[in-house]
DNA sequence: AAAACACATGAATACATATTAAAATAAGGA
DNA sequence: TCCTTATTTTAATATGTATTCATGTGTTTT
């Protein structure tokens, strides 16, 4: 039993070194913070359980949501920045959609799981 | 298209009542949210996804984090108030582990589906 | 051209939350 | 019993963020 420089003390190296070994770079876990803290959100989770059922435009969503277009519109920013959604333009209207199945298959999952606890 | 009275367009009522219909009960999506949420911050993901390699105790977390144990048991509160993370006492050390299977499978999923974009 | 419309953006506010420091609790050892 | 140790908890602070309001941009319609 030993102390480091941080005042930490530690009970079992063995087992710190086997977890940082299989410790992934800290990029790509912050990263995946970053996409799971986009999904932790009930807003950006209903805009997301919307789109999983069909492609939606934004004052759609925004009456789905019961909320303004701008609310909307913020939210899909940070959905398209990380790669989450996309859209394609019609005129002035903008038709969101999921970007991939990957997205659906987390959410439907974690639903899934909040259902059974 | 029409105004409802929170002055929102509506462009296609029909895929709006799709969506609706689909929808889970808002009390199930902000539960999802909630976990999404928990799982969102880079801390608790590095604390997780060193549970996920093996059990630990708090201050050999504090060590992998190189950070306090007073931060990691604030954050293990929140991930043991989720039913995230499990812990059994020996003595006064708590040694904590992943509460089930499904949340290594999130977490590995996520990581992977972070690394192919 | 002007007006109406769908959407995006910038700034401000209000609320949530991660981290720190300090104190408390609880278990073991001297 | 006193002291050390591992963890938890409380309070304070600092940072982040969702929403609102106002404005801006591009498109369609009249």
């Amino acid at each position: 039993m030993s102390k480091d420089t941080c005042q930490v003390t530690i009970i079992d190296r063995d087992k710190i070194e086997l977890a940082l070994k299989g410790m992934p770079e800290t990029t790509t876990l912050a990263e995946t913070a970053d996409v799971f803290s986009l999904l932790g959100d009930l807003s950006r989770i209903r805009i997301l359980q919307a789109l999983s059922i069909t492609e939606l435009c934004v004052c759609d969503l925004a009456a789905i949501l019961e909320t303004t277009s701008s609310a909307v519109s913020h939210q899909l920013r940070l959905l398209r920045s990380k790669g989450i959604v996309r859209f394609r333009k019609e005129g002035k209207i903008a038709y969101y959609s999921l970007a991939d199945e990957h997205v659906r298959q987390l959410l439907t999952q974690m639903i899934e799981h909040v259902q059974e606890c």
